[in-house]
DNA sequence: TTAGGGTTAG
């Protein structure tokens, strides 16, 4: 009823405002009468008149009336100074740069001297940053903190300590915002000399001396650089330290375990925070965090606890957090969820939204289903980024589909796309997988970018799949100089040494990971049950709940081996016998975790496991025959995709 | 006047 009536009349026709022109009214009419004021002189109240023009986006009109003003407010400088900052206009920037250096009031205003700092910052022109920094005569910490800022966006953390340093022998003192700009330059990845967790350790170190490093805003910037540096026993430190605790130092270190694979923590750490006091209240951020954790590991109890709590608090009117839990529900394995929640957001989609779909589909094996959703994608007028393509070439490569992968990667150039190192090491694996090692090879070769690790790493695993020792030892020559400390590349080569059955080889690549005290990634799956995560790994055999495990899985190998079952011992690399091989593999946690599940789970329920690894074939084999002698559907993620298995097969074709 | 945490992939 109300929304019929015009907002306008009523205003306006209130008696509270009496009878004066609205304020926005007498704007628009300076507005029509400045457009047709050519080059007449400015009128009196120009100063106002940019203001408004810059508010309005009009810049080009803005700009035109600049030269004529005779005296620039400190406000009308900053407007035009914020507006070609917002609108990317380089020479607008430059030329409020001139007429400020020629005005004799405002020349050497620090407040000036900063807008102009960050405005350039924003527009990506450092040098002219740096410039207006080392000729401003009046420096006040704004202006130092501005030039500190500048150098964090342009990536130049060397300088950035270095001016740090300069304002101390100076005895400028900084202050909070000092050491959060200067922190967040020194995780820079750009060219440097020291490497990036040295710079954070020496800000740290400064903070420390200076009183600085409990600081709520510095802790929570600390515990992010060491979260980006993969540091989290001293995120955990600062995190520790700090007296003051709000919800922004929580969520870092939520988000610190999250990205750092360790989700049960960042889980446990977000229960703990709603335990620690009522007033603190979880907000969008925290949420996204915490079901980013949920999907790392199939934890869908939680997550659904939280999707009650998002509707109950009303998170759901924001896209990213729907985004998140969308891609939650698909990442623990609730793959029609997630559509739902798709569907849901509506017109409200952005590329992130569709990029988790195409993804989601990927990650479950439908490949077709991730093309389709790629072309409506573009049918709707979205720009296909980085991100998606990486997804839809990843589905492709999940599905076997090669030829329409092909097709989709010299698509790129007709979207602007430009392929990274990332999407050859989607197109070697869709090649690799699929047979055509030689093809892959050429691939590589035909790189115009030097190839990642991600690109040897997805040949090797091709060659893993097809026994290809040659090219396998060409991919090795390049990882071990490019990941020397990787120990999964040793053991997959060693993997593909015993299947050619040359032991020697395997000997020699154990002693090299021995001799590099390199270690192997433990095996771990995990499974939720009644909302409590439980974890198993191949070495924990002394528990004793373990044993009956061991016994459940033992039944089901002598049933399947009435069958015709042979275990794969073939990936056992000690030189043992076979009897004890065929113990080790009964070991393997993914087994482990089925075997909990059907103690701990009732008979209709999905049994919902996790892999911190690629699913090993022996594994695989078992739990198809499991999910038919138990008529139980049964859902593993491994390290790349989703298995579903129901009646004895595998939604994979097993093609993985 | 300035600042801190999050989403999609591999």
């Amino acid at each position: 009823m109300f929304a019929s009536a015009p907002a306008s009349s009523l205003h306006l026709s209130h008696p509270a405002f009496g009878t004066r022109r609205p304020r926005l009214a007498r704007c628009r009419s300076s507005l029509a009468s400045s457009s047709s004021s050519g080059a007449a002189p400015p009128p009196a109240n120009a100063n106002h008149l940019i203001q408004t023009l810059c508010a309005n986006g009009r810049l080009a009109r803005a700009a035109a009336l600049l030269p004529g003003l005779p005296a620039p407010t400190q406000r009308t400088y900053e407007s035009l100074l914020l507006a070609a900052a917002r609108a990317g206009d380089a020479a607008l920037a430059a030329a409020v740069h001139r007429r400020l250096e020629a005005d004799p009031v405002f020349r050497s205003d620090p407040f000036l001297s900063t807008r102009l700092i960050e405005s350039y910052a924003a527009l990506g022109a450092l040098p002219a940053a740096r410039q207006v920094f080392d000729e401003a005569p009046e420096k006040s910490i704004f202006v130092w903190n501005a030039l500190l800022k500048a150098l964090a966006l342009a990536d130049h953390g060397d300088e950035a300590i270095a001016r740090l340093s300069d304002m101390g022998w100076l005895g400028v003192p900084v202050d909070s915002y000092s050491y959060t700009h200067g922190l967040k330059a020194c995780i820079a990845v750009s060219a440097s000399h020291a490497p990036a967790s040295a710079r954070v350790r020496e800000v740290h170190a400064h903070a420390i001396r200076r009183g600085y490093a409990l600081h709520t805003h510095v802790a929570t910037t600390l515990i992010d650089c060491y979260a980006k540096l993969g540091i989290v026993s001293y995120a955990e430190s600062v995190f520790a330290a700090m007296p003051e605790r709000n919800v922004v130092s929580w969520s870092a270190m939520i988000g610190c375990y999250a990205k750092n694979e360790r989700p049960a923590d960042a889980i446990e750490l977000f229960k703990d925070m709603m335990a620690s006091d009522p007033d603190l209240v979880p907000n969008s951020i925290t949420i996204v965090s915490v079901l980013n954790a949920c999907a790392g590991v199939n934890a869908l109890g939680h997550g659904k606890l939280l999707h009650a709590y998002i509707l109950r608090r009303g998170f759901h009117s924001l896209v990213s957090v729907l985004n998140a839990l969308m891609a939650m529900y698909m990442r623990c394995g609730c793959l029609e969820d997630g559509r739902n929640i798709f569907n849901w957001i509506g017109h409200r989609r952005d590329v992130v939204s569709w990029n988790s779909l195409i993804s989601g589909y990927g990650m479950h094996g439908f490949g077709h289903e991730a093309i389709q959703v790629f072309e409506e994608m573009v049918q709707v007028g979205l720009s296909p980024s980085i991100i998606t393509f990486i997804s839809v070439l990843g589905a492709c490569s999940h599905a076997g589909l090669v030829d329409e992968g092909k097709e989709l990667f010299e698509s790129m150039v007709d979207y602007s796309v430009k392929p990274r190192a990332e999407h050859y090491a989607c197109m070697v694996d869709l090649l690799g997988r699929a047979g055509q090692l030689d093809e892959a090879v050429e691939l590589i070769e035909s790189m115009h970018i030097e190839p990642s690790p991600q690109v040897w790493g997805a040949l090797l695993g091709a060659c893993r799949i097809h026994g290809h020792v040659e090219y396998a030892e060409m991919a090795c020559s390049h990882l071990f100089d490019l990941e020397p400390r990787n120990a999964g590349n040793y053991v997959l080569l060693a993997d593909i040494y015993a299947r050619a059955k040359l032991q020697n080889q395997v000997d020699v690549l154990k002693d090299l990971l021995e001799e590099h005290a390199l270690e192997k990634v433990t095996g771990c799956s995990w499974i939720e049950v009644k909302k409590k995560l439980h974890s198993f790994t191949s070495v924990d055999n002394k528990n004793p709940p373990v044993e009956q495990l061991h016994a459940l899985i033992g039944e089901f190998v002598a049933e399947m081996k009435n069958e015709g079952y042979v275990p794969d011992t073939g990936i056992v690399h000690y030189d043992i016998e076979e009897e004890e091989k065929e113990r080790i593999l009964l070991g393997h946690s993914e087994k482990l975790a089925v075997a909990f599940g059907l103690i701990n789970t009732g008979s209709g329920e999905v049994i919902r496991i996790t892999k911190n690894l690629r699913l090993c074939e022996d594994c695989h084999s078992v739990t198809k025959f499991i999910s038919k002698f138990t008529e139980r559907e049964i859902v593993v993620k491994d390290v790349n995709r989703f298995h579903h298995f129901r009646d004895g097969i595998c939604s994979c074709g097993d093609y993985w």
